[in-house]
DNA sequence: AAGTGGTCTAGACCACATC
DNA sequence: ATGTGGTCTAGACCACTTG
């Protein structure tokens, strides 16, 4: 057990927030104090309180202190992803279209372009064994010498397939999931007879300079699919925190 | 302009990441290097890596060098509450129920207690206006001296009760998300006469001695719910996400 | 004016990789 | 043996907040 001392500093002051010792507004030792509390420098002091700052615990106000932080109750991390997401396995895929078009009024709109400029469509089921699973319909931003490989259109998750064609980095995605009941055109995609809800996800993918690139729709057949979130107080951040943590805001 | 050379110094490097000029797997100067590069000191050059680092653009390896990550295209954060994930205004909510029971077995088996143990249940209603948009069912782990008070019952979120009643900071949560077609009782209780889908929500929470200490189920009118995620590669979305999506201190 | 946090230096020693 | 990252020091000056 050598514990480097910015850990020990940050472990100390997080039990006690959590033990409820230091509650939320409370002040924390000034700097100084903490360095003669662990005859340390001020430098390795405030590396383990960047910790704690990282991990969402304390706030600090230059000229009067470091404060312990109401928790953010409602923060997740969720890890999404068009093909792992489906709780079963999925062993096929069909590529039903992949075309280059001129793009709806609505696909324009969402991707800050005009109606003369060309979008690629990709149109994919995924199946489990010989069931339909999930009807993918994506439009992505049209450039020369794109490339369009059907191996890649097929196999590939949307970011993935935007990090091909254009940065290795997608500076921004959203998503929206909503649930949904299959119009006829799907209910026939996905062999659907009874009554069985969607969910939908829209997927947005921006670039570095914040310009939409791609939108995708995927819906699901609910039954299978389920979403996983979980909580990124501090579970999420030990394995960063094992390295080295410490930045400002 | 004044900017921090730590901040100068991450701001470039990540730069040269984003424009493609360094790819994944690539080595970064070392730390040496960019000592003489910025003309700054050791510290400063590993301050602003660290902030790379915390973004996830890249990695270190001790004895050999700092190199470019593969970015992580499924990481999301997704912000919920049970009350603002609603897309409308909740302005009404009713309590029906907030008993102190023996949990069913299913119930026992997620808080990992015996069927002798006392649980609070708890049942709640959303509405916007006049109708009902969610419905909301809750098991908290009982213990001597609760504080069961029916304000706070019916205007808090799960996880601000479970923070009331046990520890500030609840140190893991889980949700999972499905949709799924509501039976009698929830068409009774919801006022659901047409073909509408329902979005439930699991959320399961854990103190910070990761025993688990709640869980709860809604269930929305899929018409009445929306999730919405973002990517959070930079740290910069994840406090605009903040910002934007509410939260106040 | 005194105390606080924010930035930064110019060293040091250690653990680990590679040759 | 050399170079790399990981930890740490003992100062410094600055900007800010509070008396």
């Amino acid at each position: 057990m050598k514990l480097p001392v910015y850990l020990k500093i940050a472990a100390d002051i997080r039990e006690k927030i959590l033990k409820g010792e230091l509650r939320p507004g409370d002040a924390i030792y000034s700097e100084h104090e903490l360095c003669r509390e662990y005859n340390a420098s001020r430098m390795t002091v405030r590396k383990g309180l960047a910790i704690l700052l990282n991990e969402g615990y304390i706030y600090s106000i230059q000229g009067k202190g470091n404060y312990v932080k109401e928790p953010e109750h409602d923060k997740y991390v969720l890890y999404f992803n068009e093909i792992k997401s489906i709780t079963g396995k999925v062993n096929n895929m069909k590529l039903l279209k992949a075309d280059i078009i001129k793009p709806p009024v609505d696909i324009c709109n969402l991707l800050q372009i005009s109606e003369s400029k060309n979008v690629v469509l990709i149109e994919r089921l995924f199946y489990e064994d010989d069931e339909p699973v999930a009807y993918d319909k994506k439009f992505l931003v049209y450039f020369k010498g794109m490339p369009i490989i059907e191996k890649e259109l097929i196999f590939y998750t949307f970011p993935e397939l935007v990090a091909k064609s254009f940065d290795v980095y997608t500076m921004k995605k959203e998503l929206t999931i909503y649930a949904k009941m299959p119009d006829e055109f799907l209910k026939d995609k996905l062999k659907i007879s009874e009554l069985m809800p969607l969910m939908v996800v829209e997927q947005k993918l921006y670039n570095k300079d914040n310009r939409p690139v791609g939108f995708g729709t995927v819906y699901f057949r609910g039954d299978y699919f389920k979403l996983f979130a979980q909580a990124s107080l501090s579970d999420d951040n030990n394995k960063k925190l094992v390295k080295e943590n410490f930045f400002s805001p």
